[in-house]
DNA sequence: CTTGACCTTAAACCATGGTTTAAGGTTTAG
DNA sequence: CTAAACCTTAAACCATGGTTTAAGGTCAAG
């Protein structure tokens, strides 16, 4: 398969997937007698692993770190585990910290409208939080 | 004041200051004969306020829009609470987004414990969420 | 008069996750 | 045979929010 029909079949534009084996995420591919990239059909699986990764929030490096384990071998269930647990936890973390800021921003709005006329930086940097 | 008691009394380095003035977010601040920067005791105020928005989730480039006004003018308090009721709109869906997120963790998490053996790739994207 | 602390500038560099462009080789249909 | 469609590479570019570096000017103390 040459990388436009693996585009087409993962819905990834070609320039991402050669991104992705110059940022070593994926192997470098083998190569037709013609020098085009060919592909297995497990790499469809593949990106779309990769692509089900990143919509869980794991950055291209994490993925790269949970892939590369001993060339060809597959990452455990465990570490795979381990690795969700953790972005649960980096996701809780994330949303205590949204909540907090959306707390400060409400706070922000009430002092603007029971305070109508702090129209300059002083009055505003005067907001405690 | 020069730049670098600005960076102290604000906290903020020097570098980031320069930085802000060069990307148009603070006007060119006045020279010493000498050719240094000499700021005025109200710029204080000015980097804290920015440093507030930065960290009630504002873009330089809102603030940027946020605080250019007509040239001398402040925001009306009218302008800054709309911006910052978007703002709250942007953090709710924002963390609406981050617990549709983390369902599709949980459930990938799930799928994991229930199906142990699912160590390669094919397994792990017969997903459905 | 020299040393150190402070200031100046432009330009390069960092991370993240790519896309775009330029210049060219290959292949396939008509 | 030619044109379109596809592939190759390296390098530049994008956004965001800066920091770092190099090469130099200025100023105060001793």
């Amino acid at each position: 398969m040459k990388i436009g029909e693996l585009s087409e079949r993962t819905g990834l534009p070609a320039s991402r997937i050669r991104f992705y084996e110059t940022s070593g995420l994926i192997p470098a591919a083998d190569r037709a007698p013609n020098g085009y990239r060919d592909y297995d059909a497990s790499m469809i699986e593949r990106l779309r692993m990769i692509d089900l990764a990143k919509s869980l929030g794991f950055s291209l490096e994490e993925i790269s770190g949970l892939m590369a384990t001993s060339p060809g071998e597959r990452p455990s269930c465990e570490t795979v585990s381990a690795a969700l647990e953790e972005k649960l936890t980096a996701i809780d973390a994330h949303m205590k910290q949204l909540r907090e800021t959306r707390r400060r921003v409400e706070s922000t709005l009430r002092y603007l409208k029971e305070n109508p006329g702090a129209e300059n930086h002083a009055d505003v940097s005067r907001i405690r939080f």
